[in-house]
DNA sequence: GAATTAATTGAACGTTCGTTTTATTAATTT
DNA sequence: AAATTAATAAAACGAACGTTCAATTAATTC
């Protein structure tokens, strides 16, 4: 046998990319065969090559990926908050939804992340750190403006991020709240993370301006 | 060759599970291979076969000793706390700092739950649920006498456990801020996260008792 | 319709995997 | 000191691994 009739590139190459996320992120990547994952798309393992040059940079494209649409996802939804009190809620609620709707990606993100050679964990590594840090930026902001009130900004960071990407260790479609409800939830709980509270301010040059000093610890 | 001298069942078995502790925390079970753990402890790797079955078994038998640990040590811990109030502190310190110090045992726990058999899997899966639980209870009780005001039990005890276990994925013995330190911080954002608070209470048939009505929500 | 390119198969490569078997020697018991 | 048990080495097992290569056929271009 040789090229089959039918048989399409483009096709081929996404049922690879399907295939593999599923493959990945319930077996493990080490635990997962190219004779499985060939088995998976119905094709000879052989063909796998044609389309990427070996199996470290299938995991890698993977999770490149994901990395790219959470960043940029993340960069269109942002647009639509202005204060740090409605960004830091816009981003609890995208990051949920966001990361419920894709659990296959997050799983390979957190679990594979040894497994992808030097070179491209650092790229991995910073595309996450560049999402994480706008989470920090909103702290810092509302830090600024009174509307949040913060003993440490990293350590509130990293505990914000742990809390929210807990969610898909659990959460299942028929779990007995839907997505919106948890996600409000976890606002409720994010926003006593940062104290956030409504604050007085005072009109200075035509602006609201918070009163009072900047509030470090609660 | 055959027998060495100087050669001990006792030490060789220790040998062998501080090793594959190491090795399995650094690349994982499936990448760990039996040569390089042989290798590791300076022995041929069918000597291995004197100690476990197989492979599976060794995971199994470090999984099940930490999870056994865990819940032995929080048993002891948590006798000299109290008040749900305390208790909560105390819990979240213990947890920062045992699993700390014990950061393969953790890496592991966190992943490779899916290269247990099903049946190691359940076994593992209970007793973390057991321990999980012990900080659900925590709060039940906190929310019965008053000292928080929680809006989902549920998703507070799991928002507060990946918030207090998320720590071992970025910490390092030269951060800047010590384990306890750490610790104290975490302490106060999870009272943050259960509403706690000095409440009023009244005498009753000679005991404090907490006034005015349960707060499930803040 | 001939030439070229795209897509795939089938077979094989050398390597490594977890594990078993057998032999051998050290330590312990009798 | 003889017999027994404990602890290992050395070699091999078949199976599976990621990957390569040559052959073959479908689709496209000229």
């Amino acid at each position: 046998m040789a090229r089959t009739t039918g048989s399409d590139g483009g096709r081929t190459r996404s049922a690879i990319d399907v295939a593999a996320k599923h493959l990945i992120a319930r077996v493990g990547y080490e635990a997962m065969s190219m004779r499985q994952l060939a088995d998976e798309v119905g094709v000879q393992p052989a063909a796998f090559y044609r389309y990427y040059p070996n199996k470290q940079e299938l995991l890698f494209s993977v999770m490149r990926g994901h990395m790219d649409r959470v960043l940029a996802a993340w960069e269109a939804e942002s647009r639509n908050a202005h204060t740090a009190l409605e960004k830091f809620c816009a981003f609890i609620r995208f990051h949920i939804r966001f990361h419920v709707e894709r659990r296959d990606d997050v799983h390979i993100g957190n679990m594979e992340l040894r497994s992808l050679s030097p070179e491209n964990r650092a790229i991995i590594v910073e595309l996450r750190a560049r999402y994480e840090n706008s989470l920090r930026d909103i702290l810092d902001d509302g830090i600024d403006t009174r509307e949040f009130a913060i003993d440490d900004i990293a350590l509130t960071t990293r505990a914000i991020i742990a809390m929210i990407t807990g969610i898909m260790v659990w959460f299942r479609t028929d779990d007995r709240l839907s997505v919106d409800e948890i996600a409000e939830k976890y606002v409720e709980m994010g926003l006593r993370l940062v104290g956030a509270k409504k604050i007085a301010t005072t009109k200075k040059g035509g602006r609201d301006v918070p009163v009072g000093p900047k509030i470090r610890s609660l």
